[in-house]
Formats: structure tokens, C-alpha cells, sequence
DNA sequence: AGCCTTTGACCAGCG
DNA sequence: TCGCTGGTCAAAGGC
């Protein structure tokens, strides 16, 4: 089971932000997370007390019933309706262990008005409607390697862009209970992740850890008479201008409202861009540059191009992944000092991340490279991708949550893919009594047997193989990161 | 030999 | 149509 240690990992190495800069409200009561199972916790906290249902859709969750894609089409952010309020891990663990999810609603979610009310700045990341906390929490892509993570600095997280024209007006946020802002700061703390889009736009970016103050800071700051609950007087947390959720209604596009996963994931993905100029010199371009080349995401990337940028002192490189037929490129800023000042991942990987010792010289021809490449050479495994980039990522969980979230822009926190990672898989086999690898998560790891079967029904893609021929990897890189 | 980076040229989108 | 800009190609050279 999953322990959350409030400032475990790399959250102590944390520069705290600028306290003065952040905007804090209440609107429900305090919790002390503690040392709380996370999933006990969501279990319990209802998913975060966060929206789920994106207002004119009616989107409930069922993790197990014929014919809905909860359970494999990106857990839970499938458009079809859904017969409960989330259809991830804590459902699925309530649904086995007889927990009681609570039923979410957007009551709780303030107001417009409020947020304007204390002349919170923007951007901010917004998590669109339909899209809850637990959603990002179960996510396979998630949950995913982040032993040689790039990005996991404390630089300020800045939003590029926002949600697309195709979104309402922005209308957030959630305030966060302590408890919640200990899930998330571990969570963002090196929040990375990938997210399939639509066919012809395999475009991701990166989510990357927020900057934010410890919890110890959180709980010293002064908080302004008009953020305090009402009825409880209690001390809330929330993340501004860095963080809030959305609390919209409905999404329209080209008048029409939706509640389609692809523009969900387009959402989140066109909302999250980054930026670090004013830490370009902070703990993120440190790393990047104590990391060195791009390579060492832990893909193999060839330099394409290079060209200088209008409006910006340092050249842009381009990267492909050098994998054969994956289409991952991204794109490297570094500034004057050659560090890396922003990294914009195009695509996703279609294809396992490389050992480590591949990194380094191993021929690609390697039995491990063919192990890798069998899922991802097939000749419509992008096709796939392409079709149903959801199902074919989630599918992939199934053997390694690499192949998941694979790429730096899928990595996570230490130590939350790791606690999740044991977390599910105890579940698992406690439940079940089922063997399930470590690193499954997300996907697969915690679904049960019925979802893992609606997966495969619903014409799922391999990208690794089958599990036993993913787990030699996995259990590679396990090691690796040992 | 293979893979990589470099770099100028080329192309497409946009105003 | 033209110029600008970003993205990509591909030849050349290095390791």
C-alpha cells in the first residue's frame, strides 16, 4: 500500500517559491493526509472532492460494465458514460475491497468569481473539465520511469499557452485541503505525462513539475481572512497561479459540447507548455545541465536541425528519436549557457525506452532492441496509434509503464510511480493473488481481470508485446534504476 | 562502417 | 505575391 511521505524524495530538495506570490483560500475543511494510503486517502477524500463530471455530460465511470472504455481508453477519461464517479484506482479498489467512493460533484469547486475576487494571475494549468486529479493520478502515462528523468527541477512552471479557443472561459479553481496538496506536490512535483491525441496530431508536451512550496510552507503561510472557510475557519491550501482546476461545465467545439477524451488530452496538452526563463539559472537548468545531452532521457535521439529563433538568444535544436518509424521528436532551447531551457515533446514513442546500456553504444540490433522493437515495428502500430492512441497506450501498460508514458514527457515523480507502483501491485496480488510486475502501473497493474479482458475485447494494441515479453525489460530497467 | 552533429538549403504556413 | 519564420532535409564531416 501506498505510503505518502509529505515531502518525501526530491521535495525536500525543493527551492521554495516566493510565499508572497501565492494566493491562498479555503473552502473546505483541513485534512492532515499524513501518512495516509494515497488510495485510502482518494477512497476517502472522493476523488479529491474534484470535479469529475464536466457539467452537461454526464460522465460516470464503471470500471468493469461491457462495452464502456473506462477501463481501457486512458482510465477514465473516456467520453462514454459511465455508471459511477471515477473509474480509476480508487474505484477499482473500492469496487474490490469494498471502499465507498464518494460521488463527486462540483459543488465544492469555487467559483469563478472567486478566484477573480483575489486577482489570481494567469496562466495557470487547468485541468479541463471531465479530467479529475484522480484521472491524472491513475494514468498510465503517469506513472512511468523516472529514474533518468530530465525534468525533474524546480524550475517555475510557466503556461505558454492555455486551453484552445475551443474551451469556455476559464473558470477555476479548486481549492486544494492539505490533504489534496500533499497528493499533488508529490505527484507534480515531477509531473510529466503523455497524453494520445488524435490521429493526425500525435503531439504531446510536457507537463512538468510545478514549483511549489513545501506543505511545512504551506501551512505557515498567512491566510487571507476571505479565503478561510466559512464554516470550518480551516486552513486550506491551494496552488496559484501555478495550479488550479478547472472547474467549467462543458467544453464546446465548433458549438457542440464534448466531453471526447482526445480534446480532453488536447486540453491539458495545448494548456501545458514550459518555461523557465525567470530560473533559468535555478535547480531545473542545473539538472538539465548536470544531465547533459537530451539523450539522457533515456531515448535515443538524433539532432536533425538546429535553428536560431526569433525572439530568443538561444538556438532550438531538433531531435528525432532515433528508434525506427517512431515519430518522437522534440525540441531543445538551451540558453546562452548551455543549459536547457525548455523542451517541447512532439509526438509520443512508439516503442519501449532503451536500456541504459543501450544509451551508450549497444548496437541496435541487440535481441533487447528486437524484443523492443516487435510491438513497435509492426507496420500499423502507428497506424494504431492513430486509430486509438488511447487504447494502444493503455494496452501497453500491460507490460511495462514505459511503454505507457514512455519518454521523459511520461515520467513522474520518483516517488509516486514507485509507491503506486508497489501500491497496485500488492493490491494485485492480495485481490487476486495474481503476479503482476512492479512495473505495471496505471494500465494494468491496477485493473482487475475483468477490466484487463474488457481491454483486450475492445481490440486493444500491443506496443510491447506481450508481458512476459516486456517484463525482461522491465525488470531490466528495474535494475537500471537500481 | 555506423551513427552522430553541423549547417545551409529547402519547404510550408502565415500575415 | 512576397517576406518572414519555424520546421525539416540532406550533404558533409567527425567520432
Amino acid at each position: 500500500m501506498v505510503e505518502m511521505d509529505n515531502n518525501s524524495g526530491m521535495i525536500g530538495s525543493w527551492l521554495p517559491p516566493n510565499a508572497s506570490s501565492r494566493t491562498l483560500l479555503s473552502s473546505s475543511s483541513t485534512e492532515d493526509f499524513g501518512s495516509r494510503s494515497l488510495p485510502a486517502f482518494l477512497v476517502e477524500n472522493g476523488n479529491l472532492g474534484l470535479s469529475w463530471n464536466p457539467g452537461n455530460q454526464k460522465v460516470n465511470v464503471s470500471s468493469k460494465t461491457e462495452g464502456e472504455v473506462g477501463a481501457n481508453s486512458f482510465n477514465g477519461l473516456s467520453p462514454q458514460p459511465k455508471s459511477s464517479s471515477i473509474g480509476g484506482l480508487a474505484e477499482r479498489m473500492a469496487t474490490r475491497k469494498g471502499f465507498n467512493v464518494p460521488k463527486l460533484d462540483t459543488d465544492n469547486i469555487p467559483s469563478t468569481g472567486t478566484i477573480s475576487s483575489l486577482e489570481i494571475p494567469s496562466p495557470y494549468l487547468t485541468i479541463p473539465p471531465g479530467l479529475s486529479p484522480t484521472v491524472l493520478l491513475e494514468s498510465p502515462a503517469l506513472f512511468s520511469d523516472i529514474s533518468d528523468q530530465p525534468f525533474l527541477t524546480t524550475g517555475k512552471l510557466e503556461f505558454l499557452e492555455y486551453l484552445s479557443s475551443n474551451t469556455m472561459p476559464v473558470s477555476c479553481s479548486t481549492v486544494f485541503t492539505k490533504s489534496e496538496y500533499n497528493i499533488f506536490e508529490d505527484i507534480f512535483e515531477a509531473f510529466t505525462f503523455k497524453i494520445p491525441l488524435e490521429s493526425d496530431s500525435h503531439h504531446s508536451r510536457l507537463v512538468r513539475k510545478l514549483d511549489l512550496p513545501s506543505i511545512e510552507e504551506y501551512v505557515q503561510m498567512e491566510i487571507p481572512s476571505e479565503a478561510r472557510n466559512v464554516e470550518t475557519g480551516s486552513k486550506n491550501f491551494q496552488y496559484q497561479p501555478e495550479f488550479c482546476i478547472q472547474s467549467d461545465s462543458s467544453i464546446t467545439i465548433d458549438g457542440k459540447h464534448t466531453t471526447d477524451n482526445a480534446i480532453l488530452h488536447q486540453q491539458i496538452l495545448d494548456a501545458v507548455v514550459v518555461s523557465d526563463e525567470q530560473n533559468g539559472a535555478g535547480p531545473r537548468g542545473e539538472l538539465s545541465a548536470a544531465l547533459g545531452t537530451p539523450a539522457e532521457d533515456g531515448y535515443n535521439w538524433r539532432k536533425y536541425g538546429q535553428k536560431q529563433v526569433k525572439g530568443s538568444e538561444c538556438p532550438r535544436s531538433y531531435y528525432k528519436c532515433t528508434h525506427p518509424n517512431c515519430q518522437m521528436k522534440k525540441k531543445v532551447e538551451r540558453s546562452p549557457e548551455g543549459r536547457i531551457t525548455e523542451i517541447i515533446y512532439k509526438g509520443f514513442h512508439n516503442h519501449l525506452k532503451p536500456s541504459l546500456n543501450r544509451r551508450v553504444g549497444v548496437p541496435s540490433s541487440s535481441p533487447l532492441n528486437d524484443l523492443e522493437s516487435d510491438g513497435a515495428e509492426q507496420p500499423d502500430s502507428q497506424a494504431s496509434f492513430d486509430e486509438n492512441p488511447i487504447k494502444g497506450i493503455l494496452q501497453s501498460g500491460n507490460g511495462c509503464q514505459d511503454c505507457l508514458g514512455d519518454g521523459p514527457e511520461a515520467t513522474s515523480a520518483a516517488s509516486v510511480a514507485a509507491e503506486f507502483c508497489d501500491a497496485s501491485n500488492t493490491l494485485q496480488e492480495n485481490q487476486d493473488g495474481n503476479h503482476s510486475s512492479p512495473d505495471s502501473i496505471g494500465g494494468s497493474s491496477t485493473m482487475s481481470n475483468d477490466e484487463e479482458d474488457d481491454r483486450e475485447t475492445h481490440g486493444s494494441i500491443s506496443l510491447g508485446g506481450d508481458g512476459d515479453r516486456d517484463e525482461p525489460e522491465s525488470k531490466s530497467r528495474k535494475l537500471d534504476a537500481c
